[in-house]
DNA sequence: CTATCGATTAACCAAGTGGTTAATTGAAGG
DNA sequence: CCTTCAATTAACCACTTGGTTAATCGATAG
């Protein structure tokens, strides 16, 4: 992911990663602090570090110096922007949409296949 | 992403990209080819090949041959799958709870430090 | 049979990712 | 002061990614 990158194509990188994404599920239970943060996992501070910094890129969370600690806490519009593409996309998995594309689709070519042999499922130039 | 991924990992990270999700939005108007789906693109073929490969990975899509064709189709389980997992989220961006969150901690530590002078917010041990 | 066409594979490259250890910064405590 | 502690930065590493061009494969049309 180059930071050029568009916030929708940002926020699913910073999503692709178990690390990154069980931080957020910690944050949901409230602010914490980047070592708190990093406790649960078999990892260097350095790489919690990163992990951070790429979850503040993406805007999914805001730090806050306080003294000595940096507190975390979770910033969720990324999300609800991810959630929002992808809602569109629900009509294709509810009512087993999936399944019925896949019948009508392999029924159109078998009977394509009998009648004209090779007669496309659309408008596909044959020269 | 390495192969080993967890599939969630595997499904956000094939989000992640501009193209795929452009791929991803033209299929939702019906099957295509991968000449037809490649189209749109100032890309050479075989880097739409690669695009197909890592959505097929994902399980988004699946590739049939039909002659010389590979016609390509949504398959939306995976998309389906990213988004209960931010639907877990969705408490934190309804009802602007980001920003009510942020004004209870600001308050909160304001107050700590005019009381206590670096009570923490949590059990922080301080030695 | 041969040329062509859709698509993929192979080989390569620049840049990014995810991790490490070592060094650095900044604030608190003795 | 000087040390300690939380966290970050620096430098490095192996591996992945997203793209290229050239070569290959399988099916079709002449």
């Amino acid at each position: 992911m180059a930071n050029t990158d568009d916030p929708l194509s940002i926020t699913f990188a910073a999503l692709a990663d178990p690390t990154r994404r069980a931080i957020l599920a910690r944050l949901t239970r409230g602010e914490a602090t980047v070592g708190e943060l990093g406790e649960p996992f078999d990892m260097s501070a350095p790489a919690i570090s990163k992990h951070l910094r790429v979850l503040e890129g993406a805007g999914l969370i805001a730090r806050e110096v306080d003294a000595r600690w940096r507190i975390c806490r979770l910033r969720a519009k990324p999300m609800h922007d991810a959630h929002d593409w992808l809602e569109a996309y629900r009509r294709h998995w509810e009512g087993n949409l999936d399944r019925l594309v896949e019948f009508v689709e392999r029924t159109h070519r078998a009977e394509a296949r009998k009648t004209a042999r090779g007669a496309p499922r659309a408008p596909r130039k044959k020269p």
